[in-house]
Formats: structure tokens, C-alpha cells, sequence
DNA sequence: CTAGTTGCAAATCATTTGCACTTGC
DNA sequence: GCAAGTGCAAATGATTTGCAACTAG
């Protein structure tokens, strides 16, 4: 049950809450629009609002249960937060986003950021190209 | 003049074009909204309709005359093409922009995608914080 | 001349908000 | 019971598009 982990962060243990947050652990792919989360809540027959959605993901992200990804094309995706940071891969041809991660890159983030009297609170790398499978 | 550059890259040279892609050009902060060019341009007398701001700038993207960004929050950006490749510190207090370009960063990017066997066309990284200016 | 361009208004799209109603605790 | 949460419909803000009038080559 997510019911504890909700309560943890301050939010009270709603079905909707408990549907999407359920529907973000178990996605096969991570990353997934609000869009994508309110079809797929409605076919699985649940009544759960677009609106709320919204609402839902947002306070998700304020309590640190999701991130929330702006990619080029101007539209967000949401992912359950993971217990290490990453950055991404998206794949022109298909839409697919991987994951990874790379201590050099992190650390000279850090470094560049300090060098020019930069706080930084947070970033994102995003690499666009084409993917493994769709070169094959 | 502008004149040639357009046509160089197929594009009839027109005045809002001009006046655009002038703008662009001088424009202090590298890095404007469609809605900042329409503002400038009304402020300036020129006569051009936000719908035209919007195809030209998409017109000179496609054309790789300016590249467009979009950062966390939704919204995006223009800037005119520079020579080189850089990335971007994004200030949440002010909304500032500034450019950097790390080579370590550039190279590692480089071999983190071939390690993935990914095709990398392009990149972003951005890198979200409080400029000095604020912190001050 | 005439295909490409523009301005304006109306149309979209993603996301947010107002409000009367419902539900967790 | 009551504040917090929800659904729906209407509001928003950014961007796009239809179309009749205009202009560069």
C-alpha cells in the first residue's frame, strides 16, 4: 500500500493519489505525460478527473515523490523519483527516454556552476539522437 | 543588411523578417520570447502581427539561423546561432540566461552516448540555480 | 503577374482554476 | 463534521492555423 507513503509526505490517502501514484511505480516506461496517466486511469476504469491529474502529479513533485521534465517540443513528462539523479537520452525516431548517469559529467557540473558564482539547485542534460533499436 | 542572409538560406526578404532576425541580432540578453520580439518590434512602430513572430522564428530555426530552447517552466526561447555550441545557467530568481561551454562536459557527452551505442544530434544541458547578481 | 507572406481573428493544446459537491480522518 | 480533496466546466497562456489582403522577385 502507498497509503504510508502519501501520509509521510503530508497528503492525505486519496484513491486518486493512491491510483496514480500506483499507475508511476508499476509504468513500464517511467516516463509518462499527465495525458498518459488520466487514459490510462480511464480505461483501467477508474474516475479520476484530468484536472486531478494535474493537481495530483503537481503535489507529488512538491513533496519530492516525482520529477518533472520539460524535453524539447514543449511538453512535460512526469517519473517517479528515483533514489539516484540522471539524466536522459530521447530518441528522435521513437520517443523512447533512457536513463543514465555519468560521475564525470556530474562532478564538472559542479565545478562550471562554482566557477561562475552559480548556486545551483538543480539541472538537466538531455541528449537527443537516434536510438540503438531504431538504428537497427 | 540582412537581405542576403535570408535569401541564402531560401527565405524572401521581407520586412518583418528583417526586422526580426535584426532584432535577434543586437539584442542585449541573447535570449528572448516570441513575445518579447512582437513587444520590441510594436514598441519600435514596426507593424508586425505575433502570428508572423511565430512562423518566422520557427521558419529561421528550421533554416538554423537561431535555435530555440525550452527551459523548466514551460515556456521557450530564441537566440540567434552562434558559432559555437553552449549551454545554459537558467537564474529562478531573475529569469537571467547565461552561456558557459565546458569541454570536459562536451567530450564526456560525446563518449557516454557512444558507450550507449546512441546516436547523439543534439544536446541541452541546463543548469538551474541562483546567479550571482541575486545572491547578492 | 503570382506564389510566397502577412495580419487578424478564431482554433488548438497543455495546463490551471473556480466552485459546488464528496470523502478521508 | 469539516477541512481537504475532487470532478467538471470554464479560464488561461502559449502557440498554431484559416483566410482574404498584400508584396517581393
Amino acid at each position: 500500500m502507498n497509503d504510508k507513503e502519501l501520509r509521510k509526505v503530508g497528503l492525505k490517502a486519496t484513491t486518486p493519489r493512491i491510483k496514480i501514484l500506483q499507475f508511476l511505480a508499476e509504468a513500464q516506461h517511467h516516463h509518462v505525460s499527465a495525458e498518459d496517466v488520466y487514459k490510462a486511469l480511464s480505461e483501467a476504469g477508474e474516475d479520476v478527473g484530468l484536472a486531478t491529474v494535474y493537481r495530483v502529479l503537481t503535489q507529488f513533485q512538491e513533496a519530492g515523490l516525482v520529477e518533472r521534465h520539460y524535453f524539447e517540443s514543449g511538453h512535460s513528462v512526469f517519473e517517479i523519483k528515483q533514489d539516484q539523479h540522471h539524466d536522459h537520452f530521447v530518441c528522435l525516431k521513437c520517443g523512447t527516454v533512457e536513463e543514465f548517469v555519468d560521475p564525470v559529467i556530474e562532478a564538472r557540473q559542479l565545478d562550471v556552476a562554482r566557477e561562475y558564482g552559480f548556486d545551483m539547485t538543480d539541472h538537466s542534460l538531455n541528449i537527443y539522437g537516434v536510438c540503438k533499436a531504431c538504428k537497427a
